[in-house]
DNA sequence: TACTATCAGATTGTGCACAATTTAATTGGG
DNA sequence: CCCAATTAAATTGTGCACAATCTGATAGTA
């Protein structure tokens, strides 16, 4: 016997494969319902940050989402390729960029709103057992963040 | 007014967020975990899966982990390469190719086996809190699969 | 036997993630 | 004022994910 039953790790009992695929299975969900605006998920989220409040530095919107300049960069100049950001240096201190909605980037709003409704429709759970999920996973990665 | 506040799809709202970000942040500390062993959060998945059941078939793989060959295709090659795992091409089906663990691959499993305490430290919940988180979210992937 | 359909992997192309490095602007200290 | 340190983005390189396509092997059927 190389170890017992008990010590090795099943995949099944492991919370971080859980989360992996349950992120891909709902990303996926989301491709089909935002390949009609012809944005990706993590370009929607973006969006959102954008939607919530405009004018945002590439940095700002880094530590919102968790995300670096490596992969930002790239992604706001497709953004911007697609007509629905506008990227412009500040005035003020000449090495942020500050990130704007253009009127098209604007009015996806309206063409999404329905989305979240269908996501969790697709979930098949009720709103407080979302919501209580939810902040319990959020939590979650707020440990493992801070336990470094 | 374009939308109402209650509307509005905000960021902190979202489960799919609070899953992708979780995912991130956990992938994150097993990166550090298996560094020392050379090998991706990815790759260590099916390693787990060899360690559970060897010799089994790039699809196979891709049912348990669902992931298709256009990931694992690659993923499988640098496991070989870095002389992990060993592909056999099946003799009664030559489409099928079996992937085995070589002996330094089996040997991994004794190397890792101190991770998943780790991570469940990381957490910062106990084993039955995360059990439970663990199913629920297992669940509500399975659903949001089952909806289309 | 040919002919078609199906199936298993591999390949191609795009878009994240993320580490590491680079570039340019700003800040702080002497 | 000058210069080192810091900061904000961008860039480079690697490795997933995933859609779409391709290649080759197998199965089924007339």
């Amino acid at each position: 016997m190389t170890a017992t039953a008990a010590s090795a790790p099943r995949l099944d009992e492991q919370i971080c494969f859980a989360l992996y695929s349950a992120s891909r299975a709902l990303t996926a969900r989301y491709r089909e319902l935002l390949a009609p605006l012809g944005v990706t998920y993590p370009q929607y989220l973006v969006l959102m940050v954008l939607w919530e409040r405009d004018a945002i530095t590439v940095s700002e919107l880094g530590e919102r989402l968790q995300l670096d300049s490596g992969t930002l960069s790239p992604l706001i100049r497709r953004l911007e390729s697609a007509g629905l950001v506008i990227r412009t240096r500040r005035s003020d201190d000449e090495r942020a960029v500050e990130v704007t909605l253009s009127p098209a980037g604007a009015a996806l709003q309206e063409r999404s709103a329905g989305i979240p409704d269908q996501i969790c429709a697709a979930t098949g759970f009720d709103l407080e057992h979302i919501a209580a999920l939810q902040s319990q996973v959020t939590e979650l990665a707020a440990q493992v963040r801070g336990s470094r």
